[in-house]
DNA sequence: CTGTTAGCGCTTTCAA
DNA sequence: TTGAAAGCGCTAACAG
């Protein structure tokens, strides 16, 4: 009705243009105030008038747009397996934690058998940085050349030149045989993970190496099995009988997550423990306080495992900081309820 | 050194005019291949060679580029609180395991107390879709012009227009109370979440008012805390004294994250559960099973609550669906050790 | 302080 | 069957 007012609302999505004609200016005033580099460039009553129109309109600026010109996506990825392991939720939210408004975490989630995404696979998502928290990915070919800065999660080895973030696994597995052995224990079944990993062969090694070194005799028994609960439950289930005619007194486990189908599969079969068999894992998970019996665990701190990755990534992207720095994480043992003296 | 070759390699990002340039062919044959959509426009021989020289440059189309010009994201958000939450994760893994490499999952964490990002801060990330799975959003006046179809989880009232997947949280409530009803129970403590959700409305209700049905001089002493395990045990722990006081003999939680604080609580002031306290939630998650004891719940399928969402999401925009569906997934009690005879 | 303009890399008519 | 060309909406020089 009013003349002085655009009646025709913009039909399709609201663009700078609409904003500029709204407001009386061009669009690259528009630009300038949207993206908060009015200061100094725009007169104060031209910004307030075209932050005006924004609101009035609802003018949100095209991230696709946007990004063609910069060439920035302002958005990384997480690579791993699971997001419903434990350990992994919770390294998403130390992520989370650290990026703000500016930077949106996206789950390439490694699930079933179609492998790992390659680098390829990832960069058309259009990201500026990549969290990788499963193996292989850096034996890429393309890794190299992927463009954005990468950071690689709880793995010590691996190409120089990529950032990483992990844990000083010997030091909580140290005191992990340390504390079996105290409690009398020689024959132990060491449950690994059955995904092949550098992280997982440091635990075993590290804790079999130190097991052996304050144990006279020791034996170590090796089984695998898939980071998932169940499996692991129906592993332990079948191989109980032939574990204690070997003479195992405790069982330890490569991550929470089978621990807990250890937990369950023992309960099951009416096994004590720790009065029969003791249990210890490495991840410390919130929920290793409340399991039956409450779990002593290797505690490898998962969040601030994500904070730190998202922080190397950060100042990858935006302050074009240098790759190839190591940040690692001390570890400690958290012994509960789940380990016992050995019975005799 | 071959004259047949291009020499020089592209310095940056390989683009589609290096491949078409290296092909001996036009950009637009190269859009044609790169997308799959040579069959029938492109001969085979061309099309080959094509694909030969996007193999041989490691050629990635550009997503900036081609979502400004199809305005499409192939991306999806999932608005939620706490990723680390067994529940979302859960959700997160079953979105996951429906979306192909065609769609991306971004993780909006409404972390902290910034409150829940709102429609305009969702899409200036450039999505296709959203998940929705916090309260107040969909209050949000600018959710109608979203421009993109929104997916509400785990709530079942709301502005109509919206598809949803949510609980028939009734089944198990009202199983819960025969259960509890059915074992002698008559004074039960409800500890809500302090977050206001109709789904957490729902539990309680229907929980209290099959219980007063069943149970003469029936009795709900009410307590919210956080959803965090940490922050329930410190309820638990000073509230516990009261709670006996007023004759309670069981304890339900809205959530199993709860009730793995209220377990933590109990065993660390060495009240026997079932034995003094019965303890139930609602969620199920996987390690409610090896909990101490092993934790009674209504199992609310969280995977499937995402892998529906999800199939709703991608149908709305890819095969433009109507919105405004309604998907409920039926609940159930299972029962375990945490649940047993009230005391006298 | 504000506007004009040249692309960013790609998809998609439209002609040839 | 292929190519030329017109934008998609925006940012960043540059000019005024």
């Amino acid at each position: 009705m009013d003349v002085g007012e655009r009646m025709s609302p913009p039909k399709g999505r609201v663009k700078a243009t609409d904003v500029a004609e709204h407001a009386g200016v061009s669009i690259a005033t528009v630009s300038l105030v949207a993206n908060g580099k009015a200061e100094g460039r725009v007169s104060a009553a031209t910004a307030a008038r075209v932050r005006a129109s924004i609101a009035a309109l609802g003018y949100v600026v095209n991230p696709a747009a946007r990004s063609l010109v910069t060439g920035r996506h302002h958005r990384v990825a997480l690579v791993a397996h699971d997001i419903a392991n434990p350990f992994i939720a919770a390294t998403a939210a130390g992520v989370g934690e650290v990026f703000g408004k500016d930077m949106q975490l996206i789950l390439a989630a490694a699930t079933g058998e179609d492998g790992p995404p390659d680098i390829a696979t990832i960069s058309s998502f259009g990201v500026d940085g990549m969290l990788v928290n499963i193996a292989g990915i850096q034996d890429d070919p393309q890794l190299g050349e992927a463009g954005f800065p990468v950071v690689v999660l709880d793995e010590s080895q691996g190409p120089p030149g990529l950032s990483r973030v992990y844990f000083d696994v010997g030091i909580g597995a140290t005191q992990l045989s340390e504390h079996l052995a105290g409690l009398g224990h020689r024959v132990v079944v060491y449950l690994d993970s059955e995904r092949v990993r550098e992280t997982f062969d440091d635990r075993r090694e590290r804790f079999t190496a130190a097991f052996r070194q304050h144990v006279h005799r020791a034996k170590i028994v090796s089984a695998r099995s898939r980071i998932d609960m169940h499996v692991a439950q129906a592993l332990v289930a079948r191989s109980l009988p032939s574990w204690r005619r070997q003479g195992a007194t405790a069982i330890v486990t490569a991550t929470d997550v089978q621990a807990y189908g250890v937990l369950a599969a023992l309960a099951a079969a009416d096994v004590e423990v720790p009065g029969a068999l003791s249990v210890a894992s490495f991840d410390n998970n919130p929920i290793a306080a409340v399991t039956h019996p409450p779990l002593t665990s290797v505690d490898l701190p998962a969040r601030e495992l994500g904070r730190e990755a998202a922080l190397l990534v950060v100042d990858q992207i935006e302050k074009d900081a240098r790759p190839g720095r190591s940040v690692i994480l001390p570890t400690s043992l958290v012994v509960r309820r789940s380990t016992g003296p050995a019975p005799t």
